[in-house]
DNA sequence: GCAAGAGGGTTGCCAATCCGAACCCAGTCA
DNA sequence: TGACTGGGTTCGGATTGGCAACCCTCTTGC
């Protein structure tokens, strides 16, 4: 079945996401997309990928409601591509990435670029805060409930021992 | 050169981080440790991956500091795998990802697995904070510095117009 | 009017990687 | 002794990503 991943057997919010922007390139397609990047050649310029994988990329991302296409272009037809709400909405996902790279992969003495909390000065250490309440959620403190009865294959649960 | 997607030629840390945890099951790998799996043949059954797949996958993620084998049987010599501090660090990714699925993916009718905060007992709606000022995180409130002079092919930013 | 160029892809071929399944090996239970 | 379990490794085949060439539609230069 060569090398898809098949995620869809795993009922799970995660492995939904991942079938979305799982790919390689995906992620970056849209990192880029946050950094105003909005055309097939600029895609293509950044991240040298192939142009075909650049070309299924965006239509997989058009056809997940991530991006939008947008005519600028009557003639010739060009469309450039946009983030929809649902595609600004992974601005989490990617902030996340972002400093746990920084921060584990990059290492200390070489902190690639960082991320400035404009309101407060600091280098941003994100945390994941609940929207209701406003407080920082440690691991702990989330509760996982089915809401429906599919049958669950594997969830996000607080590690084991206390960090 | 086959599907190798090569993030290593973008000096970002979404693409480092990608290197590490973009692979095909990795992060599904991930999201069963946080749930307490730590053997082989759990993550075998849980996720149906190919054994060789996991195999490498395992010994990939120790190799790159996320999870660390720890002999649980001398004879016959069986180590189990065990989140390290550096993969805890990864529970922010999960949670962001695992609350855009829930929110985009399986959609309003059918949400899946909820997250509930347990100190509010609400259904968690993740924002990023700044564990520096506690303040939530919007888009347009982080500015990116350059910390070295690698060239930079693309990072993330603010979109353009406002949501 | 015609050639060259730019934007936005599509098509073909090849190699890397994933998948499935079989196999292996050490110990252990019956 | 023989079957079973956990934890993998090996092998062959199927997909997919990478690269490069090609295409098609304007637009611009001469």
């Amino acid at each position: 079945m060569g090398r898809t991943a098949d995620y869809s057997r795993q009922s799970c919010s995660i492995a939904a996401t991942l079938e979305v922007i799982g790919d390689p390139w995906t992620l970056l397609v849209i990192r880029d997309a946050f950094n105003g990047v909005s055309r097939f050649e600029q895609w293509q310029d950044n991240l040298g990928v192939a142009r075909n994988v650049l070309a299924a990329r965006l239509k997989s991302l058009v056809q997940h409601g991530v991006l939008e296409p947008r005519l600028y272009s009557e003639r010739p037809p060009r469309n450039e591509y946009v983030l929809t709400a649902k595609g600004k909405d992974l601005y989490g996902v990617l902030v996340t990435l972002h400093a746990w790279g920084n921060k584990h992969v990059y290492g200390e003495t070489d902190s690639g670029i960082d991320m400035v909390h404009k309101t407060c000065g600091h280098t941003l250490n994100p945390r994941i805060a609940c929207n209701c309440c406003g407080e920082i959620v440690k691991p702990r403190d989330i509760r996982l409930t089915r809401a429906e009865n599919r049958p669950t294959v594997g969830e996000v649960l607080p590690p084991r021992e206390a960090a």
